[in-house]
DNA sequence: AACAAAAATGAAATAGTTTCACTTTCATGA
DNA sequence: TCATGAAAGTGAAACTATTTCATTTTTGTT
């Protein structure tokens, strides 16, 4: 019983946070793990991400230390994460969601008869104070931009949190139910990307104060143009 | 006489071309090579990196690759370059100084009384041009963002196309001779950037003139802040 | 043509990623 | 309860890239 192939797994899954946002070439949909487990050691590889990228930058994520910090051996890394790049993608990811969680709870909790700018002012605070909780989320924006260059292909880009949080926005702010032009969507999410990961490296509080209002009015100006 | 130590080259130099764009931690300014023979080795390297980047993306400027294309041994292109780093960002200033020159050029043909707005579009036109008719631009550009991330210290934000033509700019059309927040010239310089990165890999016409009209509209409005 | 300084060399050291043959753990039902 | 196979985990070794440095070659000067 000591010879036993191991079952070809056709490659990791990549785990359900990022189904959606997932535009990898065409990898099909992995099965979720099915042991406790499982889902405790994937949670524990992108604790681990998140540690040493908000402690040492992500050129600290290595493989080695990613699966030595989450006690883990690398071969078990490479069982979740088809490679390196696939890992940071992954944490990234993770932290796009939980940000997309506030931001949708503020969206929700928005009085009546809000105006348009007010609102997204006030989704911008909720997206800022979120990020900011965060302190692996800049490193892992970039690392993630690295990966993932700016694509004029916008047809998916429904990835980061502004995509994830403009549709139910435009939704319920939009003139007619019209979806908003792709090309301008895509500015929109490229733009803010770029404008908060300024905002987060900013630390003296009176330039954040005066960087928030230029976010601010460059936000308005892609919303009235959407 | 077989034994010769090499005299202690104290670390390569960073050549004439980014000598002011260079906001590397501390480095002394370099002796500039002194044969010919050096300066277009130097050359040859800069080349072979800008001709790997245009054909397959930043991800082929492996140091061998690069010292092959170039014609010499990898050893020397660690007498010209710190890194592989020290060597994308000598590239990518290399192509912005090609690109400032043709700006700074439209900058002076402007002609007597035009409006401010005007101005920048023009510039705008003649920057968007320059960065298209060199094909290694956009992917250097990416690797010098992933080299040198988006800095909230924008003391030395002199760097990139619209640092080095900003100050030009502002000394003709400012209100007073009083020189920009360099907070808000910071964000101009980041926004701009991104920007111009995304109308580069846009490929479809009609996206372009789209695309176009915002980022008009972006500078504008930074621009008018200042 | 002798010399020193400058430039170039390339094999070896280093540092990281990825693979894979194998072991261990888990849950199930006979 | 224990036999079984699938799921999860292991870690040494193969790879791939960067970087160093002892040494050689070229060049300009005297």
């Amino acid at each position: 019983m000591t010879k036993l192939i191991q079952a070809p797994v056709e490659k990791p899954f990549r785990g359900g946070a990022d189904a959606a946002a997932g535009l990898a070439e065409s990898e099909p949909a992995r099965p979720l793990p099915v042991q406790d487990r499982a889902l405790r050691t994937r949670a524990a590889l992108l604790a681990a991400v998140e540690m040493l990228v908000a402690g040492e930058g992500a050129a600290a994520v290595t493989t080695t230390r990613v699966a030595d910090a989450a006690g883990v051996s690398v071969g078990t890394l490479y069982r979740y994460f088809a490679d390196r790049d696939d890992l940071l993608l992954a944490a990234y990811d993770a932290t796009v969601e939980r940000i997309v969680a506030v931001c949708a709870k503020e969206l929700e909790a928005l009085p009546g008869g809000i105006a348009v700018d007010d609102a997204a002012r006030r989704l911008l605070a909720a997206y800022l104070e979120a990020a900011e909780a965060i302190p692996s989320h800049a490193g892992l924006l970039k690392a993630m931009r690295a990966i993932r260059p700016v694509e004029a292909d916008h047809s998916d880009e429904r990835s980061g949190v502004i995509g994830e949080i403009l549709a139910p926005f435009l939704a319920r702010f939009a003139a007619s139910g019209t979806a908003a032009d792709p090309l301008r969507l895509n500015l929109l999410n490229v733009l803010m990307g770029t404008l908060v990961d300024l905002y987060l490296v900013t630390r003296n509080p009176e330039d954040r104060a005066a960087l928030r209002e230029e976010i601010e009015a460059h936000m308005l100006l892609a919303v009235a143009r959407l």
